[in-house]
DNA sequence: CAAAAACCTATTGACATGGTAGGAATATAG
DNA sequence: CTATATTCCTACCATGTCAATAGGTTTTTG
């Protein structure tokens, strides 16, 4: 499988908290509920998300989490390279990753390229106000 | 990341197997060392292409591993499905997977479909014949 | 018979995933 | 000021997969 829930989990707390825009700051505890997954588990995933700037969140009473944007400027491919770390489909595109050292004789280099420019402009082409229920 | 080794080795024994097609069987001995894959870990990653008729293996003394039809008639997409048990994203749309409780409800199974349907016609749409070298 | 090769089964170490536990820090409501 | 609600932080664990290794057995040929 291609996807963790690392980056579905976080999709769908991204949606829950566009969907749900005007209640103002959302605990986390209402989206677990509403989403049907563990809050310990989300709140482990939350935090690279704050500290991109995508979603913002105030502690204490009457405190919870807000986008910090409006949906339609929140690409899914963003979200996802911030949660999984990287969609890249082999390691050696990954970005940083050491050159391979099989590179010049490597039939499949040209592939997985296209491949992985495919994948990150549909992911890309797709906002998070695509994803809202219309209503 | 995406793709595991078992498909991308599988991969490049193909490439190997079909780029020296002429010599007839080939042991997997030689095609390890020219790729620099491990024996003992190729053979485990082989029996699912022979099981599958995508290659034929003889025993014993100047036996080895051939193709069993020609380069073009491999679909990239086959052999992928094959050794990496199935591409697709998210676990509900495998092959046979048990219907998601939260399908009515789910703001992203139609993305999640549309990317599945991407992925395989992409490497559908390219066969062993074209990865080869040009000669 | 000896060598070469496919074939088979078990085991290992490393890592990721998904999740749990227990609390500390912070802010608000009363 | 205190109780409560919430984010935030660290550690832990159980399971599974990945990648690889090990040590054979069987089959065939020269």
């Amino acid at each position: 499988m291609l996807v963790s829930t690392r980056g579905r989990y976080a999709l769908r707390v991204m949606i829950d908290l566009a969907e749900n825009q005007k209640d103002g700051y959302i605990p986390m505890k209402t989206v677990a509920e509403r989403q049907d997954i563990s809050l310990k588990y989300l709140e482990r995933i939350l935090p690279s998300l704050v500290k991109s700037g995508y979603i913002e969140g105030i502690q204490g009473k009457g405190g919870g989490y807000k986008l910090t944007w409006e949906p339609s400027e929140y690409r899914i491919g963003d979200i996802l390279r911030l949660t999984e770390g990287s969609l890249a489909p082999v390691a050696c595109l990954e970005c940083g990753a050491k050159p391979c050292d099989r590179e010049g004789e490597c039939r499949t280099i040209a592939m997985w390229k296209k491949f992985d420019t495919l994948v990150n402009e549909y992911f890309d082409g797709i906002t998070l106000a695509d994803l809202m229920r219309k209503s």
